[in-house]
RNA sequence: GGUCCAGUGGCGGAAUUGGUAUACGCGCAACACUUAAAAUGUUGUGUCCGUAAGGUCGUGUGGGUUCGAGUCCCACCUGGACCACCA
């Protein structure tokens, strides 16, 4: 037998799968049943493979390769998301053409996917850079177009300077560019977008993208952040009147419970009633010089700004229409004018943005919103607290008494005010004060078991804190107060020093102390200074004054969104071209942009190819503009001259729809056909980054929703189950990255150590999803694994005695595997081979029966040591079409356990007994036990508890 | 600021979902093999006390529920991820 070498047993395999695509090959036309196993396509950056690919791609393969060996017709396949703007500027720095870049890297990313013995069906790749792919990609874009889902129109846009694109909303992070971290502008121009938004519902027999998430497997995370980003908040529009005049404000709140107090109106900079009310402003000059200040910002400036700054409107009320009260307009930037109507109502009281612009501009707060009754509680349980003053008195007993007014907090601001009592008596005196409670209806809840511990009283209105002390061990806290301490100044100061720990609230800033008694921020309560409405509690008022509304003609219900449509059109050149022809002189027949006529491309003259005849360099107009070959065009409608769509769609477009392309790659007529999308989809199981969860993976189920709704897709979710890989960070904790060199290379460990350690090295690393650190020391323990499983084959030799130990031991493995690859746990399986081969490798001879059984188990996570060692057993077959073993319930019984034996919980022995041991005889073993009876001693036994096949606990 | 997640040896991480905490691997130590080293193998490896047998404490901190808590509940501390002026 030779050394164990990777190398050259990895390259022989490889070439051997290559040559027999059959094994890796879905079967269109099988009757097995399918499943369909998916990675993310990667974009084929120059870098190459990273080893974070690696470890999801394990994952699938692991899997695709248990299903098949579990007779599943599996549906592997691997591709390129090849447009972007990386390779374009590389073309942009060096002149060499994306295309040429990107054919390269994907070869490189081949080879290196190759090596890892990955069992892709590569008869299925996609390249969405490739026009027999992005045909289909206008198809769709023209059968949106069709159907009124994509639209262009004038907007103000994010402008990204650097990549002079602009970008989708999707990607803008904190205010700058996702790619290039420069700052986003904002510009208006004419875009095209998806009408993302109409799919948030549900439509007609279409799940929207919200109730959808409620019937997937998928990581609660990532459904969060999907719910988040799309921002479903419920709420009320409301017209208020201007005064003296017919227009009006509408304003959207989510609180017209709190309307009451409102004590000034705000609107967006961009707001139209500025220029429809100039006239009739005073300061309009003034009003001019903040707009051009706040045009000036961008919107990173805007959410960095800590102090909220506006100006007055002057000349200007507005009216509430619950007391008509005529109230100041304001004009500021912490409103978006985007969302809702761009238009609040300020509620200083009860809302943390509004409490800080009154302050800074002097406006008046008004609390509409209580919580509950301080007051009376408060004197509720001073009275109470003097009552036992005088008892104590009166019975010459002394107690330590505290208390105060405490503040709930939620969302950090108060929520509830609520009486909090520490009583401290003596220790000696503590029945008589048990008593005493007692007699006061106070429900004692716990012993105070004579020591330092409190128990709780409550007698329904507010409890008390009760413990006792022996003159030394007090708390600090309660040392210097006595009984001193709780008077109505000790309560204010308590709350002032409490809102201070806090730093969010102080309580002079507001100039009515007991208005600071019941403001609070965010939360619901009970509506006071409300007119007709107090007392309702907010839920109630919110209906209530809706309808007041509805009833007037003032406002109604409404919900609004934070998710808006999906802008797709970019200025640059790697990428689909939008399928669109634009003619000047049908532009009266079909008024479109710009006065222009948009004509769809017909369906025969796609694909649109990008041509090659552009200078890269950005303009910030698309390169296409400039291409004689691309723009010279004839009208569809009426043959004259006309010229195309110079912008290329976003890359997340063509990513939108790939795996749907996988059923049916190569058809000609359709993006697929209907029967292969019926036999494939939807995915069975999707992995990738969590860094797609809101993108893509928003992107890509509102593509299947609207060809489920246009009747081409019989499901209207992509991805059935989703999990996500953890990033793996270089070995000093942070994030690899080529400026700091600390990348690993796959391909240096694969000649190092081979392709089937680095795999089951990733998967042992820990869980999929979690973040873990690299450790390149970590490898050569799996190494050794191999090593010694190639070893071990010296052993075998069909013993005849059969070992029951170990065919228990092979058995209980193959559970194990089996349950934790279905479950993903990869981490423990492997774990669990090494066990298996630690107890081969303790035998002199192994049968060959349990050293196949390992192989088999072994072959998902490290294939091609497997099915060397496999073939030099002399089977014929490959082990990549054997079938997975399966366990013999009989035999993962053990016979014989190790019994734990407790006294109160602790393990004190450990008896070695038959494993369906009952427990009479359980007892009747322990209680023989010298070791047990010292314990036990003449203690009187409480009871038994007995867990069958583990332990028993003697309770004393 | 909000939301979610996590905190277990020197390190990566296990723990049948409330039942022997630290599986498996790395590292470390001793020994064997060797002229020597590497490689490999064997043994050991949470803490404190003890020659030992054995015992004590022990899963971020403090409390609670339970015969029994890494696991459940409450509060706090620390770290991470995502979102963040969305009215």
């Amino acid at each position: 037998m030779d050394k164990y070498n990777p190398k050259e047993i990895e390259v022989k395999w490889q070439k051997f799968w290559a040559k027999n695509l059959d094994l890796c090959k879905a079967q269109d036309s099988s009757k097995q049943k399918k499943s369909f196993i998916l990675d993310m396509f990667p974009y084929p950056s120059g870098e190459g493979l990273h080893v974070g690919h690696v470890e999801s791609y394990t994952a699938t393969d692991i899997y695709s390769r248990y299903l098949r060996m579990n007779g599943k017709n599996v549906l592997h396949p691997q591709g390129f998301d090849a447009f972007g703007l990386p390779a374009e500027n590389y073309a942009i720095k060096t002149g060499i053409h994306p295309k040429k870049t990107t054919q390269k890297a994907i070869e490189t990313f081949k080879r290196q996917i190759n090596s890892m013995g990955f069992s892709y069906d590569w008869s299925r790749e996609v390249n969405s850079s490739d026009q027999k792919y992005y045909k289909w990609t206008q198809w769709l874009f023209l059968l949106f177009y069709k159907n009124g889902l994509a639209y262009k129109k004038k907007a103000k846009v994010n402008w990204c300077p650097k990549c002079q694109t602009v970008l989708a909303n999707e990607q803008v992070v904190d205010g700058k560019c996702e790619r290039c971290e420069s700052e986003v502008a904002q510009k208006d121009l004419e875009q095209w977008f998806f009408r993302i938004t109409d799919f948030i519902e549900d439509r007609g027999k279409t799940s929207g993208l919200l109730s959808g998430l409620e019937k997937i497997d998928w990581p609660q995370s990532t459904k969060i952040l999907q719910q988040n980003w799309i921002g479903k908040s419920e709420g009320t529009q409301l017209k208020m009147q201007i005064e003296d005049s017919n227009d009006f404000i509408e304003i959207y709140t989510t609180r017209i419970d709190t309307v009451f107090g409102m004590t000034y109106v705000v609107v967006a900079p961009e707001h139209e009633i500025i220029k429809k009310c100039e006239e009739r402003i005073k300061n309009y000059e003034e009003i001019k010089k903040y707009l051009a200040e706040t045009k000036k910002k961008t919107d990173l400036d805007r959410m960095e700004a800590k102090v909220k700054t506006g100006v007055e409107l002057k000349g200007i009320k507005v009216i509430n229409p619950f007391n008509g009260e005529a109230l100041p307009l304001y004009v500021a930037d912490y409103v978006l004018s985007q969302y809702g109507t761009g238009a609040v109502m300020a509620v200083p009281a009860h809302d943390e943005r509004d409490f800080e612009f009154a302050k800074k501009y002097k406006l008046p707060i008004k609390a509409v919103i209580a919580f509950d009754k301080p007051d009376s509680l408060t004197s509720e349980i001073f009275s109470f607290a003097k009552k036992i003053v005088k008892f104590a008195k009166e019975n010459n007993k002394k107690i330590i008494f505290d208390g105060g007014l405490g503040l709930d907090i939620a969302y950090g601001m108060i929520t509830r005010s609520h009486v909090d009592v520490d009583i401290q008596v003596k220790k000696n005196e503590i029945e008589f004060w048990k008593d005493y409670f007692k007699k006061e209806s106070f429900e004692i809840k716990k012993n105070p078991d004579e020591r330092f511990e409190l128990y709780v009283a409550d007698n329904g209105k507010f409890h008390i804190d009760f413990g006792c002390y022996d003159g030394e061990k007090i708390t600090n806290k309660l040392e210097n107060t006595e009984f001193s301490a709780f008077t109505p100044e000790s309560i204010l100061k308590f709350k002032k020093t409490e809102a201070d720990r806090l730093g969010k609230l102080r309580p002079k800033d507001v100039h009515d102390f007991s208005l600071f008694n019941l403001m609070a921020f965010v939360a619901d309560g009970f509506l006071i200074n409300s007119e007709k409405y107090d007392g309702l509690t907010s839920e109630q008022a919110r209906e209530k004054l809706t309808a007041w509304l509805e009833k007037n003609k003032l406002g109604q219900k409404k919900i609004n969104y934070k998710l808006r449509d999906w802008l797709v059109s970019r200025q640059r050149y790697w990428g689909a071209p939008i399928p669109i022809i634009y003619c000047e002189k049908c532009a009266r027949l079909r008024q479109g942009f710009d006065g222009q006529g948009a004509w769809p491309v017909p369906e025969k003259d796609l694909p649109v190819v990008l041509p090659d005849d552009v200078d890269f360099k950005p303009t910030g107009e698309s390169p296409l503009k400039y291409s004689k070959k691309f723009q010279n065009v004839k009208c569809p409608n009426c043959g004259g001259k006309a010229s195309r769509e110079s912008d290329t769609m976003d890359t997340f477009v063509c990513s939108s729809w790939y795996y749907l392309r996988y059923s049916d790659p190569k058809n000609k007529k359709e993006f697929a056909s209907e029967k292969n999308l019926e036999k494939w989809l939807p995915v069975d199981l999707y992995v990738g980054g969590a860094e797609h969860s809101v993108l893509h993976l928003l992107y890509a189920r509102f593509f299947t929703k609207v060809l489920h709704n246009l009747g081409y897709l019989n499901f209207d979710e992509p991805f059935l189950k989703l999990r996500h890989q953890g990033i793996i960070l270089a070995e000093d904790g942070t994030k690899m990255s080529k400026s700091k060199g600390n990348v690993v290379n796959p391909d240096d460990v694969v000649s190092q150590f081979g392709a089937d350690s680095l795999r089951c090295f990733e998967m042992f690393m820990g869980p999929l999803e979690d973040m873990k650190p690299w450790q390149t020391k970590g490898i050569v323990g799996i190494y050794r694994f191999l090593e010694r499983v190639w070893k071990l084959q010296n052993k075998i030799q069909n013993p005849n005695n059969q070992n029951t130990k170990l065919d228990t031991l092979v058995h209980k493995t193959i559970k194990k595997v089996t349950e934790d690859i279905e479950a993903m746990r990869f981490n423990t399986a492997i774990s669990s081979l090494m066990i298996l081969a630690n107890a081969f490798e303790k035998e002199e001879k192994i049968s060959l029966l349990h050293y196949s059984y390992f192989l088999l188990l072994l072959s998902p996570f490290a294939p091609h040591i497997s099915e060397e060692l496999w073939s030099q057993l002399g089977n014929k077959k490959a082990i990549f079409n054997e079938s997975w073993p399966k366990y013999d319930p009989k035999l993962i019984k053990d016979e014989e356990i190790e019994m734990v034996v407790q006294i109160n919980g602790k393990v004190r022995d450990k008896i070695k007994v038959s494993a369906d041991i009952s427990e009479v005889e359980a007892k009747k073993i322990i209680m023989e036990s010298e070791k047990i009876k010292n314990y036990i001693l003449d203690k009187k036994i409480k009871k038994f508890i007995f867990v069958k096949g583990r332990l028993i606990n003697v309770v004393i």
